[in-house]
DNA sequence: TCAATCACG
DNA sequence: ACGTACGTGATTGAG
């Protein structure tokens, strides 16, 4: 790993936390609100990159802007001066730094900016990244990929990461086109001029056309002419106003690395100065890391100033730091965090436009445990509250790898006592008591735990993020659809009443199984089941084709209004006001591991049928965007194969051979080339449905064979396949004997029923066991995937949903081939296995294309 | 609240 | 001799 430098834009830091904070002061009056501030921000940047150097560099009082203002003398002329406790601050910020023992670098006629630049780049060309402390926007044209920019907005609890790829994702050039962008915009804050009447949009708009400031004027005579009267006009303006903004990364002035190794911040002499400043929150912290001895000398104060505060820095392990228990009241308006073992804060869930210290500590820090955390991750976002701390353990997800058959998993049930969930204290007990019980069983079961910790808790902060997301939805198209369907919907209805010679509701099982049956008098052999009499399901219906016109009326009466009120009607109605659809997913329902979801469910938008197509068409990225899909081929028979250990198989796939034609092949003994469409689509059915134990029935419905030649396919296959019928074999033996099943990666799944007296439960328990490794090992993978595939795509594009073996990206237009590539290197290489992974990426401006 | 039906992988 | 392929979620009708 490259060497990590942070360079501190002091003064703006100083700035930010000056206004951020209340009017803190020691009791003689000294006030410390800045330098509080400043600590509690600097320190946590420092905490969450673990740096290996930290230096600050500070804007020089009288002279610093000498250069600047020879050649434009109005340069920062706009600038309020700061009240007097603002000056009066930095001498004891200057103390404060000496004591962390972080240099400052100040020097003549160059601004911090240009000493951030000069330092970034000379660490660059040393192979250490930077990243830079700032709340100045000018420093964005320095971002590339060693150089990386952290910039605090409004207040110090919102901070915005840009690195290449964020940056251009954002502003759509890249980050050295910055200068051009604002030689046309102008900055008000340093009072730079630009072009009159051109702002941030128009400036990007031209800067992406034409790409730098020169380019723009040379391409004057293609631009509308008011725009063109502004360029001509202010164009000396805006070539200054490029000097101006222009980064002096030249600047003589040398980075000292010696000086700049971040040391042990725990001295007497750092305790004794945030005693001095009574700073007591962040001195008890330091203590805490102290020797006995160190803290008998800088001597502890006594308790009065009480400031809930930002930062236990000196922890520098989270993963080893003691969690925090975090939770959420039911109506979402308050986070619960504990403090220790007895205390806990009421956080109220408000968007922040001041600083609030508890919310800091909470957002920038540490391992945190809770109970379905991924409603609380999810509450933050629609806050627009980022979080940085680690999920270390979620009670609710843990339940279910512990025991994916326990029917609940809410708090109460887990502990078997009733809990208030509006009562924080009662509920952060419980998850702490929840937790402490999991941990034990973990221990005992290292490959669960490990699946737990590197791939379960981090999926929860990135589903979080797919939820929060969205999808866009052309919420239009799909009305005119509602009226054109509502219109055929009464058509297919007058006819079949007509045909049925009454009116009924078709809708109906039961007075539609009363028509058909007993009106009309259709044959009813074959055509049994159901409880509540004859099944006018899709396959009874089938069966009946051609008997009477009005079975296939009923058929595709059914196809219309069952998309129509799934989801032609429902899904509008559930689009956020900016137009898009944010699904729930579950890592906790589905036994098998696989994500589930719901509310919308977008895992079962239809693809099969036209009117399937169309309703896709409708999902759509946002103008300027992409979407790009990854689909694994055959996922589940290349897992099978491996989990099957069955050589033959495993050799086909990395062949590259079509495994479904080389099973027929093999099957009817007809060399590949002779296979025919019928046998392959045969042999196909047989390739999915034996991995859930597929009887000769099933096989036989399925294809239209006869029972006996249905028999015959399936004990030929098996022949041919050993290895599976063997893993099936010992899979439910090993089922029996463990009591459960597993994955390749250690997620489990009880089967008692294996062992019921009922043949029937007992045979569905047997396939369920054959099922769940392969579809387990899959999900398993799958998640693997999308956590490599969120870090690879930083700032290129985004997962939006995925499909059990596809996941669905929204990005720019130009990133899509980029973005392709990440998705099929991320997924195809993720583990090794004995059998190649394929994946197949497509490109598409809406769903239906893919 | 349950059963039936059907959308997806 | 049993009943007949695994895993989900949404809608509808009916009790």
């Amino acid at each position: 790993m490259s060497k990590r430098l942070i360079i501190i834009d002091g003064k703006s830091v100083f700035y930010r936390g000056y206004y951020a904070m209340p009017n803190l002061s020691t009791k003689d009056g000294t006030p410390t609100g800045g330098v509080y501030g400043f600590a509690t921000m600097a320190l946590e940047v420092v905490k969450k990159l673990k740096p290996d150097y930290v230096c600050v560099a500070w804007d020089k009082s009288k002279t610093n802007i000498r250069s600047r203002l020879a050649i434009y003398p109005h340069y920062k002329a706009n600038r309020k001066a700061p009240p007097p406790d603002f000056y009066e601050q930095i001498p004891i910020l200057r103390d404060l730094l000496k004591a962390l023992d972080w240099p400052l670098y100040e020097i003549d006629d160059y601004e911090a900016d240009d000493i951030m630049g000069a330092f970034a780049k000379q660490a660059g060309e040393q192979g250490i990244e930077s990243y830079l402390i700032t709340s100045d926007l000018d420093v964005l044209q320095l971002i590339n990929h060693h150089t990386h920019i952290y910039t605090l907005k409004k207040g110090l609890s919102s901070i915005e990461l840009f690195n290449e790829a964020y940056f251009i994702e954002k502003y759509g050039v890249d980050a050295h086109q910055w200068v051009d962008v604002k030689a046309l915009k102008g900055d008000s804050s340093d009072n730079v001029p630009g072009v009159a009447g051109i702002g941030e949009k128009t400036a990007l708009e031209l800067i992406k056309q034409y790409s730098t400031l020169d380019g723009v004027y040379q391409h004057l005579e293609e631009l509308k002419p008011a725009l063109r009267a502004k360029l001509e006009k202010d164009k000396d303006m805006a070539y200054l106003s490029k000097k101006l903004v222009t980064l002096m990364v030249d600047a003589p002035i040398k980075l000292d690395l010696t000086k700049a190794k971040l040391r042990n911040s725990t001295t007497p002499e750092f305790a004794a100065l945030l005693r001095k400043l009574e700073f007591k929150v962040l001195l008890r912290q330091v203590e805490a890391t102290m020797s006995r001895q160190e803290i008998a000398r800088a001597e502890a104060p006594t308790n009065e100033l009480e400031l809930a505060t930002a930062v236990d820095f000196m922890a520098m392990d989270y993963a080893n730091a003691e969690p925090r228990v975090l939770a959420m009241n039911p109506e979402a308006t308050e986070l619960w965090v504990s403090r220790d073992k007895t205390a806990y804060s009421i956080i109220p869930l408000l968007t922040p436009d001041t600083f609030d210290p508890q919310l800091l500590r909470v957002l920038g820090s540490g391992p945190i445990v809770g109970h379905d955390l991924k409603s609380v991750l999810r509450a933050l976002l629609a806050h627009h509250l980022e979080w940085y701390g680690v999920i270390k353990h979620d009670t609710r997800i843990g339940a279910f790898l512990l025991d994916s058959l326990q029917r609940s998993r809410e708090l109460s049930d887990l502990l078997e006592q009733t809990i208030d969930i509006s009562d924080g204290g009662q509920v952060i007990a419980a998850i702490w008591q929840a937790y402490e019980s999991q941990q034990a069983q973990f221990n005992e079961l290292p490959k669960l735990a490990r699946l737990a910790r590197e791939i379960e808790f981090p999926m929860i902060q990135l589903l979080a993020a797919m939820e929060h997301r969205g999808i866009l939805l052309d919420s239009a198209s799909l009305n005119k659809m509602s009226q054109n369907f509502e219109v055929r919907i009464r058509e297919f209805e007058q006819k079949i009443y007509e045909l049925a010679g009454q009116e009924f509701n078709i809708s109906s099982p039961s007075q539609l199984g009363n028509i058909l049956f007993n009106t009309l008098g259709l044959p009813t052999s074959g055509v049994k089941k159901g409880k509540t009499g004859y099944s006018t399901g899709a396959a009874e219906l089938d069966k009946l084709r051609g008997l009477h016109p009005i079975v296939d009326l009923v058929t595709v009466y059914r196809e219309y209004t069952k998309l129509k009120s799934t989801y032609i009607d429902a899904l509008p109605k559930l689009v956020d006001s900016e137009g898009k659809l944010h699904t729930t997913f579950a890592l906790d329902v589905a036994a098998t591991g696989r994500l589930s979801s719901h509310d919308p469910n977008l895992q079962n938008i239809p693809i099969r049928t036209d009117i399937g197509q169309a309703i896709r068409h409708t999902f759509v990225p946002h103008e300027g965007n992409v979407f790009v899909s990854a689909d694994y081929s055959q996922f589940e028979l290349r897992l099978a194969a491996v989990m099957a250990n069955d050589e033959k198989m495993i050799e086909d796939f990395n062949q590259n051979i079509d495994i479904h034609a080389a099973t027929a092949a093999e099957v009817y003994g007809v060399p590949i080339e002779k296979v025919d469409k019928n046998m392959r689509r045969n042999a196909k059915v047989v390739n999915f449905g034996i991995l859930y134990g597929m009887s000769p029935h099933g096989l036989s419905v399925a294809t239209g064979m006869s029972r006996d030649e249905a028999k015959t396919f399936i004990d030929k296959y098996f022949e041919l396949r050993q290895p599976i019928r063997q893993y099936m074999d010992e899979t439910v033996k090993q089922g029996l004997q463990e009591g459960y099943v597993q994955t390749l990666f250690g997620r489990r799944r009880p089967a008692p029923d294996l062992k019921s007296s009922n043949f029937m439960v007992r045979e569905a328990a047997k396939r369920a066991a054959i099922n769940m490794p392969i579809q387990g090992t899959e999900a398993d993978l799958m998640k693997m995937a999308m956590l490599e595939v969120e870090k690879k795509l930083a700032g290129f594009g985004q997962q939006l949903l995925q499909i059990h073996d596809s996941i669905l990206v929204e990005c720019p237009e130009k990133n899509a081939q980029k973005v392709s590539q990440i998705l099929k290197d991320s997924m195809e290489h993720i583990y090794a296995l004995p059998v190649q992974l394929s994946v197949e990426v497509k490109v598409g401006k809406s769903w239906g294309e893919l």
